[in-house]
DNA sequence: ATCGCGTGAGACATTCGTGTCTCATTAGAG
DNA sequence: CTCTAATGAGACACGAATGTCTCACGCGAT
């Protein structure tokens, strides 16, 4: 009888990727729920984007704790990472063009804190020389967001094969940011 | 005493890169002019965004006109694409994240044949032998789009200096997508 | 069997953006 | 100088989405 609410985030991700204008009430419609349920769960859109944000930013967390970014070589760490948030990415792309709406108000912590980490990967890797210095580990973390976000929508709208995704993205990534003796 | 439809457009783009869900009174208050003249210009918020589309899709035509994408080696020719398509930059990707919330109905004829030409140009440099030929040139467009967005929105930001913008994609799309003799 | 709590459905007021209209004003052409 | 046409400001109706509330229903515990 009780509303899972685990259950209607994941819904809600999975439409709200797909169309990021859907109402309170698509949503709880495509969750099975009554709007009202869904506004006793959450207190208003916003509210939703938020506690989809928080499972996010956890999912993200658990990411990088499963990559086990400080681990041998830096650039086997970013496959790993790459690998590890491939479930997040469309939701991840989602909300890092929602976040793109709400004006640079306030940068929420916990995207802040796995901006750190992901940037502090990048940076272990340029002092071990594995990748080039010349790009900065901040515009290597933008880029690896930028790129798990279209790589998401490719995949999504078709242009590009689920079981590429991956291999795409580490590849021209760690292509880009992989340090090699002759250029 | 007439507007400038130009100038009506281009202050249009600058507010709704930064926040996507401007008003119509808002885009009229950022040009300097009443919400009735903006409306009597435009029938209503789509056709602002068309018109915003269109002028887009010029910029980017010019730009790909510009880059002579045929001549020359072809990480040369993408080079001279990112550089020519910097001023367009961040309306490209305001527009970019705007379709992709127009549920995948149509895809816009003119985007297509922007895209046919630079995946062209990235096949071109794979039959050259200059770029890999295991990401495919749908692919290497579709990054270029998402790191010229997150480019953009980074300089935005300030998190990267508005100078290193071309460098920092070029380098980074280029450096993937070269092939190098020891992979 | 009964009770209580969470739920679904719907009604309702409110807010917000939009689109249309009017009217006084003024720039610019003739 | 005069007249025309476009503009700015504001009023207005409309629709959509939101947030709140009520009420009947049914599952699950007691």
């Amino acid at each position: 009888m009780s509303v899972d609410r685990t259950q209607v985030l994941r819904t809600a991700a999975a439409l709200l990727t797909r169309k990021s204008t859907a109402t309170m009430d698509e949503v709880a419609r495509a969750a099975g729920i009554g709007r009202a349920t869904l506004h006793r769960h959450f207190a208003g859109r916003e509210a939703l984007v938020r506690a989809l944000e928080e499972m996010c930013l956890q999912e993200l967390d658990a990411a990088l704790d499963t990559a086990a970014l400080e681990d041998g070589p830096a650039d086997e760490a970013v496959r790993r990472l790459i690998a590890a948030v491939e479930p997040a990415a469309p939701l991840l792309a989602f909300l890092v063009s929602e976040n793109q709406l709400f004006e640079g108000d306030e940068q929420n912590e916990g995207w802040s804190r796995s901006d750190a980490r992901i940037s502090r990967l990048f940076r272990r890797g340029q002092e071990q020389g594995v990748f080039r210095i010349d790009l900065t580990p901040s515009w290597l973390t933008e880029a690896l967001y930028g790129l798990v976000g279209a790589g998401a929508w490719a995949v999504q709208d078709g242009r590009v094969a689920a079981k590429d995704f991956q291999y795409m993205i580490v590849e021209l990534l760690l292509g880009g940011a992989r340090r090699s003796v002759e250029r």
